[in-house]
DNA sequence: TGCCAGGCCCTCTTTAGGGCCTT
């Protein structure tokens, strides 16, 4: 797989896990992805993993999770040796992404894999393209989008889908509003660190 | 013993504190 460092060809992923904080102890129980090109999703990875501890009664209530589903499941090291395979060296999106990365990378180092691609938040861009959103939790932007949803949020495949949605309208919002249609990952990535003031100003440097 | 995340972002800021977001 090729590092296409477009924002046209993305692997948009979620985890569900058993806490907060991997430097806690807590451990990845799904990996939910969609791969996304030209706008459309072309690739969906859903996988429950094993984590070889036991789910707290929040975590089961909050993901539907439960501890009988995760002992059926593969280990968190076969889970993602495959799921490493399926994101190859693609760019990544994440909602809230500081978070998936954590475990990402976590889960990633106790199985000796890597990736080479470049992680960017729809959170942070959320914040400075919806800024009229009264919340930018997921299911908030979900319905200030007006995207269809089936309100399954807290599984993995569901929150990477939905957020890959989120993502589109934002790139949609971005082409209406500033006439910037091909968006390199360069400029995400400057859009998502970049102060709410200067957001139309460096937009509109690409325009035209 | 008791406690336990971490990064971003705003403001009554910068010698800091607290809310938001992720599970």
């Amino acid at each position: 797989m090729s590092n296409i460092s477009r924002a046209d060809s993305l692997v948009i992923l979620d985890f569900e896990t058993t806490g907060l904080s991997p430097n806690m102890g807590d451990r990845a129980i799904e990996i939910g992805a969609v791969r996304l090109v030209n706008g459309e999703i072309t690739e969906r990875f859903q996988e429950l993993m094993n984590p070889g501890q036991r789910v707290s009664a929040f975590i089961e209530d909050y993901t539907g999770i439960s501890n009988d589903m995760l002992v059926e499941a593969d280990s968190c090291e076969v889970v993602m040796a495959r799921f490493a395979d399926f994101m190859g060296d693609d760019n990544l999106i994440a909602h809230n992404a500081s978070f998936d990365k954590r475990f990402l990378d976590s889960e990633l180092e106790r199985i000796g894999r890597y990736y080479n691609g470049e992680f960017s938040c729809s959170l942070l861009l959320s914040r400075r393209i919806f800024q009229d959103a009264h919340s930018h939790k997921l299911g908030e932007l979900v319905r200030f989008a007006n995207i269809e949803s089936s309100g399954g949020f807290h599984r993995a495949l569901y929150d990477s889908e939905m957020t890959a949605k989120v993502w589109m309208k934002m790139l949609e919002d971005i082409g209406e509003r500033y006439g910037v249609f091909d968006i390199p990952f360069e400029l995400i990535k400057k859009l998502a660190k970049a102060p709410k003031k200067d957001i139309d100003k460096l937009l509109l440097s690409y325009a035209g």
